[in-house]
DNA sequence: CGGCAAATTGAAGTATTTCAACGTCGGTGG
DNA sequence: CCACCGACGTTGAAATACTTCAATTTGCCG
């Protein structure tokens, strides 16, 4: 079954299960290529299998502003009404499971078990998008880039497994590449180049690759985020739960 | 009835609006009053009925951020399941329909036009946290402050008829004040007023007092904005529509 | 190895923050 | 009634952070 893989469907019972995976398509996307566009009702509703989508908010004047990444399991495209506000693009390689609108629609309406799934869904939306709404938030650069790692950290499932340990050292892999994160992050590849290194200089990350940092000083790096929800000890006592169920 | 005012609700049957009723209580809250406090489940949902409510992030070191506010007819208090992330606050003296959680959420799971309609006000809650990102998004804070004045514009019901027309002029008035506005754009009171007189300056705005500007130039404001979504005409015609209507 | 995109570094220009002081308005008490 | 007070708003000037443009380096892939 194509669509057996994906956790966020797991609770739905078996027949329900079976009529998703008869209209679901896979999709493969390079980077850059666009999945969706904004501005009208798309023709099908999308689950992100593998890779990353960004998505882009972009001006008449040709300047582009990300507003949030999809990963693994992250449902897009609207369900029943509204038009879609931002493209989708993929940010990484990614393949997407793609469900026809009109069906997906009927049976969701036909089944309270798809359209709670879809209304969990949304609120999840509104969680991550006030999530961003605080990372933004902040004023200096550095600070966000240290609230953009913790986040890698708190939801390194979706994030393809962003963040592992290694000889006993938290090391995180940024998914994607220094532009789409310096828009992210609302500022430019080099300020955010700068910050990266700032960060280093101060012992905070080491950089190993331009994508991969070893994570030396988590306390100071949650102190920058400023995000008293999580303490240090939580957050590498999760990472460790979870990297042992692998 | 005590609800009857409430135009979201207009659309319930008889019966489940008795109930509502039955169950609601009406608060009132001076400026600056605590309404709700994050991190737990809140005691009641509410549903505001006059005057503004600020959502607050409060960092550890005392420092706060406004991330939304909450106008008439907007609902509040997590339904069903999930923990408040911010404060909510009177901006102004404002009133607040409450119904307990509990029999709330009993009626809700009985009647699924009320689930419907919990469902839509989250959509509604998206729609506006992804409005404010944009918002934020913007590089400058006269354009954030000139998006800001688009959006008093197009949801001016919403805020307390923010926005009318007198003698042909368009005229807005800001129910929040400096202090409040300067950290929902992410900024301070200080570079706040700059900008509101650097748009005087320029004739886009004219100051009538510190919370009422006249529109002078509508284009140019919503040039500055950068929402290629509405445009002047649109905008204007809307607002006489609904002006009309009183 | 060559070529290209991504990442980094430097330096000058711009916008915002910060701290300090002053202005304005409405309410309150002498 | 008027003077004072406090909250809000505005203005000035120096410090800071970011942007912008230009140049250079790095790393990957054919």
């Amino acid at each position: 079954m194509k669509v057996a893989a994906l956790p966020i469907l797991s609770g739905l019972p078996e027949d329900l299960r079976s009529e998703l995976d008869a209209m679901c398509r896979i999709r493969r996307f390079r980077a850059g290529q666009t999945v969706m566009v904004a501005g009208k009702h798309s023709e099908f509703i999308g689950c992100v299998r593998r890779g990353i989508l960004r998505m882009v908010k972009r001006e008449p004047d040709g300047r582009e502003q990300v507003v949030g990444l999809l990963a693994q399991g992250n449902i897009f495209g609207r369900v029943f009404h509204g038009v879609l506000r931002f493209d989708k693009e993929a940010a990484t390689d990614a393949e997407v499971y793609t469900f026809p609108r009109g069906p997906f629609e009927a049976l969701a309406s036909r089944r309270p078990e798809l359209e709670q799934l879809v209304m969990s869904n949304i609120s999840n939306e509104l969680d991550h998008a006030r999530d961003w709404l605080l990372l933004v938030s902040k004023h200096t650069i550095v600070e966000r880039l240290a609230g953009f790692l913790t986040i890698l950290c708190r939801q390194w499932e979706a994030f393809a497994g962003a963040a592992r340990f290694e000889h006993g050292k938290l090391v995180v892999r940024v998914p994607i590449i220094r532009t789409d994160l310096a828009s992210l992050l609302g500022t430019q590849p080099e300020t955010l180049s700068r910050s990266i290194h700032a960060l280093a200089d101060k012992g905070v990350i080491a950089i190993r690759t331009p994508h991969e940092f070893e994570i030396l000083d988590l306390k100071t790096l949650l102190d920058l985020a400023g995000d008293e929800q999580v303490t240090e000890n939580e957050l590498v006592e999760s990472l460790r739960r979870q990297l042992r169920r692998e």
